[in-house]
DNA sequence: TCAAAAGTGTTAGATTTACACCCATGA
DNA sequence: TCATGGGTGTAAATCTAACACTTTTGA
C-alpha cells in the first residue's frame, strides 16, 4: 500500500518461453545456443525484453511470434524469476511462459535460422542462468494443466488418432497408460469427435482420426481428465 | 535469447501480498484503504517496491515482515501482473504473493497502525487496480495447494482441534464436509499428532488438541488430501 | 436436565485398475 | 502368411460418500 515511485529503482523485465512440442512420441522443448553476452554459447531458452508500452503477456506473445510466426498460441505464465544475480550482466527480472505448439506448424527453415533445436524434455542440458528451474516449473504446471483440462490438442495436428493422443499423455506424465482404459475415458468426452477419416501413416490397417470440438467443450463442460 | 539491455526500457517492480487468515470459521484477507495517490482512499492489498539489490521473493518477505513483524511465513508467488495501464500513475509491474498466517500471531495494534482489516474472502469489495484479480488467483492457487499439501496448519495455532481444522477446509473449499469421513482421513495422516491436551473453549465437553509434526511429514510423505 | 459440540463404523455405490484377444492391412 | 498397430468388454479391487447415535459437561 505504501508506494512512492521516485525513490525506488527500476529493473529490466524480460520474458522467457518454454515452447513445448510433441514429436516422435516424445515431449520436447525448443532451445538454442545464446548468440550474445553474457552467456554466449550456452544453451538457453528463447526470450526477449518487455517494452515500455507493452503488457507482459503481450511481450511473451510477441516474442513467440517473432520466433515462430505463429499467433493465437496457447500460452500460460509460469511466474516471475527475480533473484538479484540471476542475470550475470545486469539486474533483469524475467517472467517465464510456456507455450504449446504443433511441431508441424513450425517452419523448419525458421527454426534453423534462429538456431533452435527440439530437445527431449528428459534430456535437457544445463541451461543458461536459472532456465533449468523455469523448465522444471513449466513441466510441472503443464502436466498439472493437462490433468485437468484438455489442452493436449494444442500439441497435435487438428486431426489425430487416439494412439497419438495416448502417447502424448504418456510422454507428459512419464508413465504408460492402459489402452482400453484410456479409450474408455476419451469416449466419455463428447468434445473429442470421431471423424470418418482414416490415418494410414501409422499402421497398415489405419486408424480413425479425431478432432477436438471447442464448441462442444465450452457448452458441455464436464471437463476432467 | 536475443537480449540487449541498453536499448530497452526499465520498469518499476512491486510486490503485492494477499495475506490469508482464518477467524471465526471464515477465511479472510488483510486489506486497507490506500493512503497515497494514485488511488487514495480505495481498498487495496498491501504492497511495496522491489529494491535494486533485492530478490523479488525477498522483497515480498520483507514487505510482509514490515507489516506484521512475522518471519518464516508460508508465502508463495501467484504470478506477475503486467498490463501497461494497471497502475494509473506509472508503469509498474507487480508480482503478487499469498501468505498464510495465524491471525493470533498478528498483533492487533500493529494491524490498526497500518489501517488494515480482516475481510471475509466472500465479501471483498472492489479493490484498487487489478487487485481483485490477484485475490481471485490467490484463492484458486491456495485452494489447489491445500488440496494436495497440508498447509492449512499455517492458518491455525500450533495446537488445534479437529473441528477447527475441518472448518478451515470447509471455509477454503466453500463446501461442508462429513465429520466422520474427514476424521477418518486425518487419522490416516501420521503427521497430524493427537496430544493429550484438551481445548475447552469450543465446547463444554472439550476436544483433543492436535499438532502438525513436520518431521514425520517430511520422512513419511504419503502426502495427499 | 438439557443444549451443544465431541467422538465413533458400516455399507452401498462409484470409480479405477488389470487384463487378452481378434481385426485389417501392406509388405 | 505374417508382422504391426487398431480396436474392443468384463470383473475385482479400491475409493468415496452417505448416514445416526452416544458421550460429556457447563449452564
Amino acid at each position: 500500500m505504501t508506494k512512492f515511485y521516485g525513490e525506488h529503482s527500476k529493473v529490466w523485465l524480460s520474458v522467457d518461453c518454454i515452447i513445448f512440442g510433441f514429436e516422435n512420441g516424445r515431449l520436447k522443448i525448443l532451445i538454442g545456443k545464446r548468440k550474445m553476452d553474457p552467456g554466449r554459447g550456452e544453451w538457453s531458452l528463447y526470450g526477449g525484453f518487455v517494452a515500455a508500452d507493452e503488457g507482459v503477456d503481450d511481450a511473451a506473445a510477441r516474442t513467440l511470434y517473432e520466433l515462430t510466426g505463429l499467433r493465437n498460441v496457447y500460452m500460460r505464465q509460469i511466474g516471475a524469476f527475480g533473484k538479484v544475480d540471476r542475470d550475470p550482466g545486469e539486474r533483469v527480472v524475467s517472467i517465464a511462459y510456456y507455450a504449446l505448439i504443433n511441431v508441424a506448424d513450425y517452419d523448419e527453415t525458421l527454426r534453423m535460422e534462429h538456431g533452435l533445436e527440439w530437445i527431449d524434455v528428459e534430456k535437457v542440458p544445463k541451461l543458461y542462468s536459472d532456465h533449468n528451474e523455469m523448465v522444471r516449473k513449466a513441466r510441472k504446471m503443464m502436466q498439472q494443466k493437462l490433468a485437468h483440462e484438455p489442452v493436449g490438442f494444442r500439441l497435435l495436428p487438428n486431426l489425430f488418432t487416439l494412439t497419438q493422443l495416448q502417447k502424448l499423455y504418456e510422454a507428459v506424465n512419464g508413465e504408460e497408460l492402459d489402452k482400453r482404459n484410456f479409450r474408455k475415458r476419451i469416449k466419455e468426452m463428447d468434445f473429442i469427435e470421431k471423424t470418418e477419416l482414416i490415418d494410414k501413416t501409422g499402421s497398415k490397417r489405419g486408424a480413425y482420426l479425431y478432432r477436438f470440438n471447442k464448441r462442444v467443450y465450452n457448452e458441455d463442460p464436464n471437463f476432467k481428465l
